[in-house]
DNA sequence: CCTATATACTGAAACGTTACAGATTGTCAC
DNA sequence: GTGACAATCTGTAACGTTTCAGTATATAGG
């Protein structure tokens, strides 16, 4: 009676619950429960037993039922901005944290936010919801709000770009200092000695990173900064491509520039061969790119790879390190520009 | 006494729940929850002042519990091949979808399938775990195991590209047929006899697509094709150049090619460069791209936009209309290319 | 033989929500 | 005054999980 009852009841239901397991093996929900995690107050026998039923229906714990009781949600999200992130960036940082996060039992949610909203709001969403383990943000600040908001909040996070507010929490960043001496260096190495700098955006963190490191690399071999910050990577292909054109047909003009973005680097070529000047003669231009193809582009081009991929692994091995207990200290990561590759012209 | 405790145990728990609001109202967990959604057999001034206190204390539903009662997920799963899919593409057919579900419930959870998956299997994941209400792919092929596989089990889902198994279900696709006949026309148009195609994968539904409209306005405008199918827009930038580039050293050669992919493009116009031969002067090269850089690249390049954030936008629409009861049938939709952009060299 | 203690297991309650099956009114017809 | 009925509200149970507070059995110490 009792027995056929239950059995009806598991039988109809397609999915396998603990409730189900716990009928197979004739043992109670709590038991099959802890087997399953390996608690030590089972018998080695039970939770082999347990256990090898559990893998063979394919039971998974319902995450509903786990959310709603352990408050546990198993999601992680990566927080966007929906018109300023570069494009190829962020299905890199996608797939990287993708990669990392595949044989967890987390699922990646993206969390966009769009036009004129405050940054933080999606984040304030997130931890009032408790929608998410952790988070990974990007367009780090200096003094980031939404960094200081959840290290109040105690909730896992990790932000790409370092902030710099005397608070400890993971990070991954691309070491731009690097990556604008060693640009400037390369410049200097081949005689320019006029360099402009297009930059980030000011309000990131990495635009003074990189501007240090340019200015730093200047004096080191004694060249001279064209003033070039009316714009930065943040401003549409048109308006850098005119400004550079602009420039370029001053009478002090650069003959070497750093470009921090791919796209960027399209339109300065393109702002440069406006004014008549050539690539490689009268000018050169060293950039970072994230996909390879600039030297596709003008293999003029002078390149240093940033790659997204592996910042999106960081980003997630840091959040997955800090949500199951490592200090937040030992989960910043930064990683090296690879190597200026100089495309001179063979003719 | 059974007051104080109640106020108790709802000040402790910082979230409100609907026993908050019960509290609060004085009334019943079940009517606030009518209440809360406009049930029919609540009176409307009651309805009224508990939609006042909800929005008053910023009451949100907890996820976990509607879903573990429910099954209801208010989850969209895009689902990407972790390799394949062309960059900008997915950030901005991920950007089309946030817009959309921006203002609904909904989530939108990113599930990868990577290396040497079976592409069905995030799909039967999804499906056997009930993570999802919704799902959305790409690389859609002619016949589907996916599309049949979902449309089995019930499960709404729109096909980024159209499907040919004689089932009907939602899908957004641009007209590949009419880029490749409006491609070949203008070439025609400017003088161009020997054209190639660089298609899209064969197993993907879009290769016909493509190649019907190549082959039809070809025999329409009376030029000929020169085989060029031993690479697809899946093909390394590396190895579309080098057989972009040997096919342009033969005696018969293409002057004219039409590319599915912008970056299969800067592949095939470097594989062009590295034959000594000129674009606009030798040969001329029609191609599709999603953002507008092509022609920074070179100015000969003539384009034909694709505009993956409507994509991801008409998908979500898609899927959510078939969520909300619409007929599969009445949520397909095709985009138009918009016009070839001439750049004509001045010179 | 009785008590203490460790080992292996179990039922009940709770997380927040919705659906089902009432319960309590008031109104109206007769 | 009674019954029928609509209108409005309510308690209980259930979704699948984990935690709390046990229970039952075996082993050992005295």
């Amino acid at each position: 009676m009792d027995r056929d009852q239950t059995e009806k009841d598991d039988e109809a239901s397609g999915r396998p619950t603990l409730k189900t397991l716990a009928f197979m093996t004739g043992l109670g929900v709590t038991t099959v429960s802890r087997a399953l995690k390996n608690a030590p107050e089972i018998g080695a026998e039970t939770r082999r037993r347990v256990q090898l039923v559990a893998k063979q229906i394919g039971y998974r714990p319902n995450r509903a039922g786990v959310r709603l009781r352990t408050g546990k949600t198993n999601v992680i999200s990566l927080v966007l901005n929906t018109e300023r992130e570069i494009m190829s960036f962020v299905s890199d940082i996608i797939y990287g944290v993708s990669e990392v996060i595949a044989d967890t039992p987390y699922h990646l949610i993206v969390t966009p936010y769009s036009r004129s909203q405050d940054p933080l709001d999606p984040i304030r969403y997130l931890v009032e919801t408790g929608s998410a383990d952790g988070v990974i943000i990007s367009r780090t600040q200096p003094n980031d709000p939404r960094a200081r908001y959840m290290l109040e909040r105690g909730i896992p996070f990790a932000t790409h770009g370092r902030t710099d507010m005397g608070l400890i929490h993971p990070y991954h960043d691309f070491d731009n200092y690097a990556f604008a001496t060693e640009a400037v260096r390369h410049l200097a190495g081949i005689g320019r000695r006029r360099l402009a700098l297009l930059a980030p955006p000011v309000e990131l963190t990495y635009h003074s990173h990189t501007l240090n490191g340019f200015t730093d690399a200047l004096s080191e071999v004694g060249a001279s900064e064209i003033p070039f910050n009316t714009v930065s990577v943040d401003h549409s292909i048109e308006q850098i491509r005119m400004r550079t054109a602009q420039m370029m047909r001053r009478d002090v003009r650069p003959d070497g520039f750093v470009s921090s973005a791919a796209a960027a680097t399209l339109a300065i070529v393109a702002g440069i061969e406006d004014a008549g000047l050539k690539l490689g003669r009268d000018v050169d231009v060293v950039s970072k790119q994230s996909s390879d193809l600039l030297h596709l582009f003008r293999r003029e081009l002078l390149v240093v790879n940033e790659n997204f991929r592996l910042a999106g692994a960081e980003l997630a091995r840091s959040v997955l390190g800090w949500i199951g207990g490592a200090t937040p200290g030992s989960l910043q990561s930064l990683s090296k520009p690879t190597g200026v590759l100089a495309y001179r012209p063979p003719d």
